[in-house]
DNA sequence: GTCAGATTAGGACAATCGACCTAGAAAGTC
DNA sequence: GACTTTCTAGGTCGATTGTCCTAATCTGAC
């Protein structure tokens, strides 16, 4: 029955964003479903089947919510906003486990593990999304360049306020990263100035 | 013998950080020494006493190497982009398994471990270092924004450049950095100049 | 040379790991 | 109703985990 099996994605999913990939087991993963530890093998052969559907899950969630972002922003320097206060959204889980995004693709790294890069499209999928509206700020040129940054500007802030708990420095460098959007509004920096959205 | 102490210590730091804490056996340890399994009791008696015992060694090192170059740059400026290239110097191991204080703190963070604030006094060090960099400049009033920033920015570019294994955007990203740092240096931005180090 | 203390190797221990099997319950088809 | 397929519970498997013990070896002081 596939109810079961997306339990134990998200359960899964949960688990391994609280404790890491290594650290949860199948039982606990059993325990949190309400199942039987056996019972895996059926709808899993292995670990990394697990690991490959709740990447495979956190890309679809990944891109339905930018997909919902377009809808309730109208600029695309307000959809970055949006993406860039998703540090305050997130918060109350960001502050115990850091980004999930992330902590997976470093853990994954370190095992040298065959889903690494899987794990790293999660990234290419917010990096795109990203691309696409500094293009549409006019920043074709540099629309790559700065949608790595704020990707690093997110983990970075999500690695250190996880550490310390400290909410108040996330303030801090969102406000600093909007600040930087705006002068990136300002100044349209286009060599050549763009009409027509391409 | 405190002789092989050391070398246990030094091996499960390098351990720990390429497969993570969680990861890494006693037989693994026991093995990169060249010791057996049996021997770990007598000089450590848990696995957390080893993870003690290897922060503390990090923190040891840090203010090493930090001294260090207080001695090799003159101006306070070129002691932080000291810091800001740290990405550079050490990108064959950073491309591998991103940054060593960063990954242990998340690490523990999500194993809700006794030593995470511990893993975290690494981070404190630069930034109580980076904080008198910035007072030196004349930053007093932002100085533990800006020391925080600095390592943010440190945090999120290892995190994505680990993860793409790129090193063109570490160098992009080491350049904003540095265009920043010098942003500061043309404006000393003192509400009131200050003379006297305080 | 003797002897105490430090260090070591090798293994035992219970617990847990991921993986796997089997018997039977449940669900659906005819 | 009989029958097939899907799903589930419980348990076993060898390997490995962290922890701990003991007997042997090494080292240095006297």
């Amino acid at each position: 029955m596939h109810v079961t099996q997306a339990a134990i994605i998200e359960c899964a999913d949960e688990l391994f964003y609280q404790q890491g990939f290594t650290h949860t087991s199948f039982a606990q993963i059993a325990a949190k479903v309400g199942i039987s530890r056996g019972n895996f093998y059926h709808h899993f052969k292995t670990k990394d089947a697990i690991l490959d559907a709740v990447i495979e899950r956190r890309l679809e969630k990944t891109r339905h919510m930018l997909k919902a972002w377009e809808g309730k922003s109208n600029t695309p320097a307000q959809r970055v906003r949006c993406f860039i206060k998703i540090l305050t959204t997130n918060w109350s889980s960001i502050r115990l486990y850091g980004c999930p995004v992330g902590t997976l693709s470093t853990e994954l790294g370190k095992l040298d593990h065959p889903q690494r890069k899987h794990a790293g499209e999660v990234f290419t999928v917010f990096k795109d999304w990203l691309v696409h509206q500094f293009v549409a700020m006019g920043q074709q040129t540099l629309a790559e360049e700065h949608a790595l940054h704020v990707l690093a500007f997110s983990q970075g802030t999500a690695t250190l306020a996880s550490t310390y708990r400290d909410k108040s420095f996330v303030d801090r460098e969102i406000e600093r990263m909007c600040q930087w959007l705006q002068s990136l509004e300002k100044s349209p920096a286009g060599s050549h100035s763009t009409k027509g959205d391409r």
